[in-house]
RNA sequence: AGCGGGGUGGGGCAGUCUGGAGUGCCCGGAGGGCCCAUAACCCUCAGGUCAGAGGUUCAAAUCCUCUCCCCGCUACCA
């Protein structure tokens, strides 16, 4: 039976449209993902939405929708943000689905009978502008530093979880667990934080309605993080196997939820802990941060519609590295589109195919030449940054054997000795056997590339599949695996040669 | 303020943990080659006191100390 991977991504809050940022989340986790399959793994990839709280309520109030409407209209988008960028997700999670309801309440109880929820109060400033409570540090002048206004001394009965209590074991498993947290940097502030010391959390509202009541006081609602964190496990409902979780995908905003806050609720239900997780960095738009109010926005359909989806989906992998915030720009995509997926990668398909078809008519057979074959064996050192989640160095890594590809055929020319062979006026008195001869040299250079090709894809296909798939489709591969890599193919038929990537203006 | 990240040829980044010729990647500039191919591909060259100062060392972009400049985070809104 083959290893298990359980991936996830964080899942989306549902008080807006998809946005760049959501977009790069997933295509890492799919990226991830596909890879894992690829090295024949049992992959169980997750993503959904977490979809109570108030921003949610009070995001619908504000359209006049009610609330349950306008959380399925926007799940519909994310869902065909999956759709479109060809994300292979194997389920799909909503917080509101009933299964998780109800399984929140199940920890809840669980916890709560095992003594680490209390009833308590919990009291602190609070802006009615920002609906929101705030520490004194925060404050300026006692005012609240977004509406400049008094903020009020608020007390609401709300249930507690005794976080406190394990502070020591959550630093201890972080000091010990190196990996546990990529890049390590977010590991070390993690643990800076964990050191000043961990409160109690407050796990209820009684503020609003939209949420899940709780099990034990109907009063009050779980609080948005307590429910959505667990939708890692309520996911898994008939495949507890997979638990615990390879990955968690996230973003640096919500670190401390999931190296500190998750954990300890997990030690509390008595679960054990997630492997690692992989904290990706925000992207920003010329130096700026994405944000609506600045009326910076990329909205990720519409990209897809004036781009190739491998193409935003191959720059934002090879752009941005990973773990760090990265820039976007349509000049850098469009740069990376032209030069790097249509030059070095359409280009060499296209002139292969097209050679292939010129000398051979579409069909050759030939000895592959391990000149080039020998250096396609780049698996343990792309391996390598990959399971260390360094997507953007393994594709710059395969990266350079496209180009040695490319080099390959300028070195040898087939077409010079295309020409010999009479598809030129030059040359025609040559013997037969040296004819003979040149044909297989021609055979086999264009066979050698084909094969090169065909690796090329199998590592390919996790960044960029459906243009993988095109180029599958031009020369009757058929999907492969890593296990596959080794094997030798001498032969080859291939189709009208069609272009991979357009490019863009 | 505390903590963290960053300052590397014209632009964008690796490299720094585990010192060893300024090495690498993408773009841009100059020149050449090739003509199979999406005016694509290949080769060569120009260009950097690796933010600044001091220190450790046979040797520092890399380790230590200080300074300057950018940018984040500081938890119960998510």
């Amino acid at each position: 039976m083959s290893k298990k991977f359980y991936i996830t991504t964080a899942i989306d809050y549902t008080n807006s449209s998809p946005h760049l940022g959501h977009l790069y989340e997933k295509i890492c986790a799919d990226c991830i993902a596909r890879w894992h399959r690829l090295l024949g793994e049992d992959v169980f990839f997750l993503t959904g939405t977490d979809e109570h709280g108030q921003k949610v309520e009070n995001a619908a109030l504000k359209l006049g929708k009610k609330t349950k409407q306008f959380v399925d209209s926007i799940v519909e988008e994310f869902k065909k943000l999956c759709k479109v960028y060809n994300i292979s997700n194997d389920y799909f999670i909503r917080t509101t689905d009933p299964q998780h309801e109800e399984f929140c309440k199940e920890i809840f109880k669980k916890v709560y009978d095992k003594g680490e929820i209390y009833k308590g109060e919990y009291s602190g400033y609070y802006c009615t502008g920002c609906e929101r409570f705030y520490t004194d540090k925060e404050l300026i002048n006692g005012e609240c530093p977004v509406h400049k206004r008094k903020v009020e001394w608020v007390n609401e009965e709300s249930y507690f979880f005794k976080m406190s209590k394990y502070q020591d074991r959550i630093l201890k498993f972080l000091e010990e667990n190196k990996d546990f947290i990529i890049p390590e940097f977010r590991r070390k502030e993690i643990i800076n934080r964990v050191k000043q010391g961990l409160k109690d959390l407050s796990i209820s509202r009684t503020s609003f309605k939209w949420g899940i009541p709780l099990p034990i006081d109907d009063k009050h609602v779980i609080y948005v993080w307590f429910d959505a964190l667990l939708n890692y496990l309520s996911a898994l409902k008939g495949r507890e196997k997979n638990w615990p979780a390879d990955i968690h995908v996230i973003g640096k905003d919500i670190l401390w939820f999931h190296a500190v806050i998750w954990p300890s609720i997990l030690m509390a239900a008595g679960y054990e802990l997630p492997k690692k997780i992989f904290v990706h960095g925000f992207i920003n738009v010329k130096g700026e941060k994405l944000s609506k109010t600045a009326g910076i926005i990329v909205d990720p359909f519409i990209l897809a519609e004036k781009y190739p989806v491998d193409a935003i989906r191959y720059f934002l992998l090879r752009e941005i590295p990973s773990g760090e915030d990265g820039n976007f720009s349509e000049d850098d995509l469009k740069s990376r589109l032209n030069n790097e997926l249509a030059n070095d990668l359409g280009n060499l398909v296209r002139r292969i195919v097209a050679m292939i078809n010129k000398y051979f008519d579409g069909v050759v057979e030939g000895e592959i030449d391990e000149d080039l074959i020998k250096k396609s064996d780049i698996f343990d050192k792309v391996n390598k940054e990959m399971l260390n989640l360094h997507l953007n160095k393994a594709l710059e890594i395969i990266w350079g054997f496209v180009k040695e590809c490319n080099v390959y055929i300028n070195d040898k020319a087939p077409w010079k000795i295309g020409k010999s062979l009479g598809f030129s006026k030059f040359n025609e008195k040559r013997s037969f056997s040296s004819k003979e001869k040149d044909k297989e040299k021609l055979a086999s250079i264009l066979v050698t590339a084909a094969e090169a090709l065909r690796r090329i894809c199998i590592y390919l296909e996790p960044f960029i599949p459906s243009s993988v798939e095109k180029i599958r489709k031009q020369f009757g591969f058929k999907k492969e695996m890593f296990a596959d890599l080794d094997k030798v193919v001498k032969s080859v038929k291939v189709g009208k040669a069609e272009i991979l990537f357009k490019k863009a203006e």
